[in-house]
DNA sequence: CTGTTAGCGCCTTCAA
DNA sequence: TTGAAGGCGCTAACAG
């Protein structure tokens, strides 16, 4: 038994097809009253449900948008896909999940699938990256996007734009201010602390990374300091554990060494939350204390790990409402009677947050 | 400018729109070698990209598979997600993403939503609630799902079978034996253990909570000890909090009063981690120490939450497997030569985690 | 093995 | 206001 169509309401109802479909759905005109009752009746008597496909192929929209993220069990994926769903629920629009740890190749492919589903459009909320083993599939992405907005689709992606995305019409940013955070936070922590800044950033030519790392050197040089070194690890709390194991062994070593300028304490600066609980950890697991014989710093403010104690140092990125503006974004509902033309989604605004992890102890 | 066509492709390559189609997707038949080359150099030619929604109308089948969940940035649910979206990529279909904050008429309208959508399948994984106020939601829920399985949909739900639904088949449920942990939970801790215990529970009516809570009070009633007491809140982390204000404020009082018996030390068990979590976080904030002065455990062993200190104790439960099972129910691909009828998921397995957080301390 | 002919379920001109 | 006809893009039966 397959579900009931909308000629079977209509030759129930004893109309026709088109006036069926008048009243089902929020058409210009509007059918008699009577008439307009009787095919309702018929309509929930038969539990008639619309084909969206086949609405979909008849206008050519689908009322879907696709979310491309890395994982979404990541707490920061997890967010953002939350004030997604959230906009999409207010938009009567269904949500298309696609998940691509970060691979160009597949967020390429992934692109593709929601154009086949006729997606009205997509955000992307991964970072961006400039690797040159991803240059190939990077160009390929950005081709595939091209023809996407080409053909009327709506793209926002969250931070960077995507690189050699050439078409500009239906193409948001959801800016993030990584830098100018990452150097506010360098700024403070600069300014209440004289030791040694080391940094745990993800792989060379990830935009997110890079952007921190870059806007948290500004923040020191500004501050008349030497630029810290660079971890390089993973984007991820592993890659934090890592990097953590790799810093307990200098700062033991430091410690029951010679006294020299190494033993000034270590003001550890993850370019993400996910990371700096991972290197913390790994302090621990090593016997060291924070903020006792380190401090440490990330950056999204994680709502998960808000818990966490000694509390993390960090930035406040409003994840949320991110993926509601980049949902916004490409959801401009035509005829508005606003007077901008859809201007850009307003860079979202952060703030440093300062707490225990961080704190100069006697 | 559309996106192009299959006819186009057709029309280009000198052939009929049936023959390219064969070339272009996996039919039975093959069409000829070099016929098949000119379709496929013509189609990427023309950055082709098949409409999914034709197709899904022609065949009547989507490769959309829909996912229910509460909340998808709480990580209990975006770790099953994670499952679902594995399991649904090596099946090459994609998900669609519902969530529904608990109530069961938005679970009803969601369903709707993924019928009309004609989703091949359904996955609900949030906790069924059989609350009295949610009667009459429950059971149009029910009778959506009755209808989309007897027009051919797959449904697998997490834990809990729907109440009141009638269907049986394409009707799956991925059992999650929350009882009989939490007693073995209960067992474990009431053999290194002598002092009293509370629970903080859910909301009564909640499947998964009170399971959770019934299996404990078994586990306690076997090893000889009385039933403990219930604090009902939210199924959550703020009410998790909640609860542990009000147990800090009798421990405080139970320490600071007359010597009885309620000055033994408590085990809180909370039927989730996040809400132990929360939990823990009101009794530091009112200057109380676990496990020194109460210890905790919760459920589901969460990634996120496997760094805090004092590591939690907990049952843990797969739940990216709990996610692929439900899923692969409801994926069987015609035509397999396996002999088992597609029988239902194995039950999962979980396993009682006891950590700090539950040590006996001097 | 290829091409032709019908639909899948709906929307949208057009004419009545 | 309502009905009839055509088409959205594709697949699945038939014929050749």
């Amino acid at each position: 038994m397959a579900a009931s169509t909308l000629t079977e309401v209509a030759r129930l109802a004893g109309v026709s097809p088109a006036t069926a479909s008048r009243v089902l759905n929020g058409s210009a005109r509007k059918p008699g009253k009577d008439i307009a009752e009787r095919v309702r009746q018929a309509a929930d008597s038969l539990g008639y449900i619309p084909n969206a496909q086949a609405q979909g192929l008849a206008k050519s929209s689908s009322g879907l948008i696709g979310l491309i993220v890395h994982d979404i069990a990541d707490p920061y994926f997890a967010a953002i896909a939350r004030g997604v769903q959230d906009e999409a629920r207010e938009q009567r629009r269904m949500v298309l999940l696609a998940t691509t740890g970060g691979a160009p190749a597949e967020e390429r492919e992934a692109v593709a699938a929601f154009a086949a589903r006729r997606a009205d459009s997509i955000v992307i909320a991964g970072s961006r990256s400039s690797r040159t083993e991803d240059r190939d599939d990077n160009a390929e992405l950005a081709a595939e996007l091209d023809r996407y907005c080409r053909n009327g689709g709506q793209v926002a992606v969250v931070g960077h734009p995507v690189v050699g995305a050439t078409v500009t019409e239906g193409y948001h940013v959801v800016a993030v201010p990584n830098q100018e955070l990452a150097g506010a936070l360098a700024a403070e922590l600069a300014s209440r602390w004289d030791g040694d800044f080391v940094i745990i950033g993800g792989p060379d030519g990830l935009f997110t990374s890079d952007d921190r790392i870059r806007g948290f050197q500004e923040g020191l040089a500004t501050a008349g300091r030497p630029p810290a070194e660079v971890l390089r690890t993973a984007f991820n709390r592993s890659g934090g554990y890592d990097a953590g194991l790799e810093l307990a062994a200098r700062i033991k070593a430091g410690r029951s060494g010679d006294g020299e300028a190494s033993a000034r304490k270590l003001c550890i600066f993850a370019v993400n939350d996910v990371m700096a609980i991972g290197a913390s950890a790994a302090l621990r697991a090593e016997g060291l204390r924070i903020p006792r014989d380190a401090t440490i710093a990330g950056f999204d403010d994680i709502e998960t790990l808000r818990d966490f104690r000694p509390a993390l140092s960090t930035v406040r990125l409003p994840l949320e409402e991110i993926g509601r503006l980049a949902t916004r974004a490409t959801g401009r509902t035509a005829g508005g009677s606003e007077d901008l033309d859809d201007g850009e989604p307003g860079p979202v605004s952060g703030e440093v947050t300062l707490r225990r992890s961080t704190e100069a102890v006697a």
